[in-house]
DNA sequence: ACATTAACGCCTC
DNA sequence: GAGGCGTTAATGT
């Protein structure tokens, strides 16, 4: 009976529009192919590109056979990167906006998810493993500009062993963070959850505000349950008891964390 | 301690 | 106006 919501989770995300406008987005509409990019022009390739840590290392001419097997593409707010039942044998390089990597239960529907991704980020790793039974997926919380490089060039890409290296760290710190993460869910409670999120989020998506710390999202508490493993009811209550104890506070589904202190004693 | 269900008004699309 | 969202309360595990 409860199946419905994990698809209508889907289409559910964000709102608020007119609050991400200024401070990015203008960029995307005209896009240089890669071939004879000589300076590194704005919103070029090559200019993304540069902006993810583990290219860190390439240098230009490195870069510049990147831009060559690295396609671009547009996605709207709440549509999909890639879907559980793709076979995605893509990378993906997130350049402009968040998204969200999820994984669908197929039995109820139910979403948990597993990350939030950034721009600089990469995700879709899972499709270098054998298996692509993987039911995860990939939505865009904004309108985001993605990258991505079809599998077959990217294994060619990993013959480069600081290249394979940089890989090796990545997957591996994403692993710490599930397991971290999956101990949460087996013996933290839900308060203990929620403000560790919170801070996480503070830290991961920082506003500075004169009123403290505000979480540069508009998540909404639907999303955050799916991000703790409760339900939206418990988040309400929960996110209203921080409030009453001053911990946070929130407009406009921002939120904003008053007390730091207190909420890293809860998150014990 | 938390899920589930149901019910409500509000806000968005 | 429909459906998503936030909230509350009752009830179940």
């Amino acid at each position: 009976m409860d199946s419905f919501i994990g698809i209508l989770i889907l289409h559910e995300i964000f709102q608020l529009d007119w609050l991400l406008f200024f401070t990015e987005i203008e960029c995307g509409s005209e896009i240089p192919l890669g071939n004879n990019v000589q300076t590194t022009e704005k919103g070029s390739k090559l200019w993304h590109l540069r902006k993810f840590n583990i290219f860190e290392k390439f240098d230009r001419d490195d870069l510049e056979s990147v831009t060559k097997i690295l396609h671009l593409k547009e996605i709207k707010k709440r549509d999909p990167i890639y879907l559980p039942s793709e076979n995605h044998s893509r990378i993906f390089f997130l350049i402009k906006g968040k998204a969200k990597l999820s994984r669908i239960d197929a039995k109820d529907g139910k979403e948990l998810i597993l990350f939030l991704i950034k721009p600089g980020e990469l995700f879709g790793l899972l499709s270098l493993s054998e298996e692509r039974y993987s039911n995860t997926m990939a939505v865009a919380l904004q309108r985001c500009l993605v990258g991505y490089i079809e599998f077959a060039d990217f294994q060619r890409m990993t013959k480069n062993a600081v290249f394979s290296m940089e890989l090796n760290k990545l997957v591996g710190s994403r692993m710490v963070r599930i397991e971290n993460r999956l101990d949460e869910l087996l013996f933290r409670e839900v308060p203990c959850r929620l403000a560790r999120l919170l801070l996480r989020l503070s830290k991961e998506f920082p506003k500075k505000m004169k009123c403290g710390d505000k979480i540069d999202l508009n998540l909404t508490q639907q999303d955050m349950a799916n991000l703790i493993g409760a339900t939206r009811e418990i988040v309400s209550l929960t996110l209203n008891d921080f409030k009453r104890q001053g911990l946070i506070a929130s407009h406009r589904r921002q939120i904003c964390i008053h007390d730091k202190k207190n909420l890293q004693e809860l998150s014990r």
